[in-house]
DNA sequence: GAGCCTGATGAATCACGCG
DNA sequence: CCGCGTGATTCATCAGGCT
């Protein structure tokens, strides 16, 4: 048994990453983001019309000798980001068609639970030059949570907010890494031959984490994550097998500008203190002996001293009685009963908001 | 070994699709797309935030004991579309991340060599009533020859002028199936729980097969592989385990009317009569002696009566003259060298294609 | 007929905390 | 650990009915 020491917090640490996450202690980690090697399987050079030389991934990183090393990686690495996982913790894996389905179907082996598979659909993908399949021009990405229960996070409101608040889809239009984004060499050479975009990160960072989570990336690269994790004030562990990769990314997190705590709060509606019906009475925010009125019109009921509604031969609280009177198996009582207010409508909501905010 | 009969195309086989594709010869199939069961694995029930039901996938036919159990399964199945296919052959397979990372690795695990993944966008996809994950707005198709070095089929022009005369990508954007379209019973009904929309089939067949050939699918439900087929004129034969489906989907392609020939065929360009750079020369629509420009400026050479090229110390075709000088290992003479026209560089393959027209 | 409103529905792995 | 109560939650499209 490996001795396993604390979560060496905001470093990079160089090496193989099945072995250096031997040494992190379990359960401590809230997010993984894996990059795993592509196995892509280039036949020799790949070049334009125009005999150009398409300046792929060629790495020895990126070499394996057949689907069963491939396989045997992908389960080493997948069982140890499951060992350093907290129960409620998830996973994020990127690939492509060379390798997503054999670390997808390796992930749900270990008792993984997919909660997404995610498309990163490319703006500007490379062209497909010989002309002989679809331009390939998009990546996946699966979302996992340890197993089926998991009580996993999706901050729901502000991914919603980010797709001009109607939900956010599984297909992600993002531009690729490049320009001032993309690090380059004294000489002009990409610093890494797969740097992500930072906007892909961001969204999954955001959708899947609280501000001071951990985050660890195995297949570190660049640094991508790390760079995102700070911005957006999460903490970061990354393991990067190559020294001159871990000192690309150390300098670039370095000049990352750390999120402030105040602008990264986000408020989930479930996350808000509960405030039964009730106190609306109690405060006289509402008087007892009120009528409301169902959204749409069709039921009315009474407010009572003690919270409650009744209506014709029922009471009991403001869920019970909008799924009685509906005959359905439950009901929002906050969304369904209303009040009328200057001739509209308002769902009894608006007063819980109110509340909330005086008692603040 | 099973007695092996000949194609019954245009039927429908009722039966276990991999009790029947043994019966069927092998090497005869050129195309076959798959829909197979998804193993949804779904919970209870979920309803509407209006408290209706949703109406899931529960079919016997979707349900398997586990992972183990849906991979042997896949097995079987893909072994036998391998065995049906010819040599140049493709196959097509639609799924969920809840099945196509096991068929996608399990196809690889046979041989099979993926040419693209393709994602279906779906431009009107079933919410996420809980708002707990992003809207799982797309579903994944793999196209896939029998191995890495098959000839197969990919109408790239035909494709490319689909998408607006640019390159067709690894995304479509396609509504599900509804409406008119969407089969349903005396009672209203969904005849069929999952089918798929004619405008996805109409683009793989579109892409992968020529006028004739033949189309399996081993999971025919409501037919609509069938229905395009016919439609595009293709022949075609399904496979469908209950008959139910079976007769929905006869009485349904028995009403599609056959394209006819002439509006089938497309011109895809590396089926054009090939035509030697010579003939040019031999026609007069390029005189011996002319001086032809490389597409970047940097290299010229001369037209000589024969129709090959000479440059300082070298000679030989367009192609063979275009590799020399530029020192690349093989070179496209009719798109790299060019002609000077009203000042603008133009490449000698509009020649080409103007010689072609004549010869018409 | 045009336009508006209401209701239905689609391959879906769809709560959570407290007592 | 189970049971129960609170309460969070939907987009595009089509069919049909009403004004």
């Amino acid at each position: 048994m490996s001795v396993q020491g604390s979560m060496p917090l905001g470093e990079v640490l160089v090496g193989d990453c099945v072995e250096i996450m031997k040494g992190l202690p379990a359960g401590s980690v809230d997010m993984i983001f894996a990059d795993p090697p592509y196995n892509l399987q280039l036949g020799g050079e790949l070049t334009r019309p125009n005999n150009s030389r398409v300046d792929g991934v060629e790495d020895s990183w990126d070499r394996f000798d057949d689907f069963a090393a491939y396989d045997h990686f992908t389960n080493a690495w997948l069982r140890q980001a499951r060992r350093l996982l907290k129960p409620d913790g998830t996973l994020w894996v990127i690939g492509s068609y060379h390798n997503i389905f054999r670390v997808g179907a390796g992930l749900q082996d270990l008792g993984f639970w997919i909660l997404n598979d995610v498309i990163w659909r490319k703006s500007n993908p490379m062209p497909n030059f010989r002309g002989r399949r679809f331009t390939n021009a998009h990546e996946t990405l699966i979302w996992a949570s340890k197993d089926q229960e998991a009580n996993y996070t999706f901050n729901y409101r502000s991914m919603k907010a980010l797709n001009e608040d109607l939900q956010m889809r599984s297909d992600w239009f993002i531009p690729i890494c490049g320009g001032q984004e993309r690090l380059r060499d004294s000489e002009g050479k990409k610093a890494h031959s797969t740097q992500k975009p930072e906007a892909l990160l961001h969204r999954c960072l955001l959708a899947s984490t609280k501000p001071g989570e951990v985050v660890l990336d195995p297949f570190f690269g660049s640094g991508t994550t790390g760079a995102v994790a700070r911005k957006l004030g999460r903490r970061w562990v990354g393991i990067e097998r190559e020294e001159k990769y871990a000192a690309v990314a150390r300098k670039r997190i370095s000049r990352v500008q750390p999120g402030d705590p105040e602008s990264l709060q986000i408020t989930e509606k479930r996350e808000q203190k509960r405030v039964p019906f009730g106190w609306l009475v109690e405060r006289g925010l509402l008087e007892a002996g009120t009528t409301l009125v169902s959204y749409n019109g069709r039921y009315r009921a009474k407010v009572r001293s003690d919270g409650t509604l009744v209506t014709e031969g029922f009471s009991g609280s403001i869920h019970q009685v909008g799924a009685h009177v509906q005959g359905a198996p439950a009901c929002n009582g906050w969304q369904f009963w209303c009040l009328n207010a200057e001739g509209k409508r308002v769902p009894i909501d608006v007063l819980r908001d109110k509340l909330r905010a005086e008692l603040n």
